[in-house]
DNA sequence: TAACTTATGTGATATTAATCACAAAGTAAT
DNA sequence: ATTACTTTGTGATTAATATCACATAAGTTA
């Protein structure tokens, strides 16, 4: 764990904090799948992700999902943290889409540390600053462009987060996560191979041009 | 100053940070319509809301707009704290919907404060909370709802905002909240007229049910 | 009051996406 | 190999929204 967190947040954390997080923090390793957080948990800290891709995706009443943006190492949970130091509810859901290796900080720290800790400031500042931006582009995505474009931005995102080129998914949960039918998806992705962008296979879309 | 200050944050604020922020807050009345905040402005530090209403606006590179949320007193723009304690560019445009009032305060104590009084801390995390909140909330709409859904929560969300039971506007400048064409916009609300739900006037729109 | 300007109403048509229905191909299980 | 299940492909239809074109109405200004 000290290895990792060295890794990814030696330039981020001063010393004295690093030292801190390796004391209190709790490893966990998440399976692929493995639900992090769910609709209305309350947190009891937030995660540090060490190695990983995490989705986090909003759900409407009727059970209807959207995917809100990944999270990736060196990210962190700002939905967590402002649940966490309030003890409200988390409105999002958050899965590993693949095995993913996070520290969990406990909630008693998040306030005392961002006292101590220039670094920690600015850390916490600029996770909001990051999340907003990133909600920001979903919010641009879903007003202004159309579904292929969503869906070719969703791809080359994906692989992105994945460090793939290839992504193991079917049409069925691309269509969950840009909330549309697999009918779509499937003709979009159609029309996407004729472009030359990817080439299809069975549980599988390579992408041939970023 | 200090009257509207002491009456909205005294509940919020600790008494000695009241004391610095009318020290060092720069107070400032807003015209209706008055630009605030654009795209790509670097802010030198953040708005707190003591009266009034701000729409928060973004824009994609084809200068098409779509409404993020509006801002009340007690509220404080998240995205240029970011901005402002990073010194990177905001992504947003900040318009008053109506003649409001803010305290200008400087970037320089922003991160003082979030070290010397707990009561800050919370407030800008809540803030961000808040903003994360309410992004989802557009997300939400922009995903699952229909666009005479999406008007009807327009406008009693409009309402509210500015504490009146009728708004003072045009269909196409609800078309350009909303990213969609005058056209679609004057039968949608002719729709929820026919359903009871408002009144139509020349540039004024009447609220009968919330 | 006439001439303009701005705001609203509405038919017709086009485009995008959602939905239904079913076939075909690939994979896994017995 | 047969059966069952999952995934993908595709035509046909419907619904929502966008776009065009123009009429009418309500204010404004000369």
């Amino acid at each position: 764990m000290r290895e990792k967190l060295e890794k990814y947040y030696s330039f981020v954390f001063e010393k004295e904090l690093l030292d801190e997080i390796v004391q209190v923090g709790v490893y966990k390793k998440l399976r692929e799948n493995e639900l992090l957080v769910d609709l209305g948990d309350k947190m009891k800290g937030v995660p540090l992700l060490l190695e990983g891709a995490i989705k986090i995706v909003r759900e409407d009443k009727n059970g209807e999902e959207i995917l809100l943006y990944f999270l990736e190492r060196g990210d962190t949970c700002a939905s967590s943290f402002a649940s966490a130091i309030s003890n409200g509810k988390c409105g999002i859901r958050a899965i590993a889409e693949k095995e993913s290796e996070i520290i969990f900080l406990p909630k008693e720290k998040l306030d005392e540390w961002l006292v101590k800790y220039k670094s920690w400031r600015n850390f916490v500042i600029e996770s909001y600053n990051i999340r907003l931006n990133e909600m920001m582009e979903t919010i641009d995505s879903l007003a202004f462009m159309r579904m292929n474009e969503r869906l070719y931005k969703y791809l080359t995102d994906k692989a992105q987060i994945m460090r793939e080129t290839s992504l193991n998914t079917t049409h069925q949960d691309i269509a969950y996560d840009l909330h549309t039918s697999r009918v779509v998806v499937s003709r979009l992705l159609k029309q996407l191979e004729n472009e030359g962008k990817i080439k299809l296979h069975r549980n599988k879309i390579e992408i041939l041009e970023f």
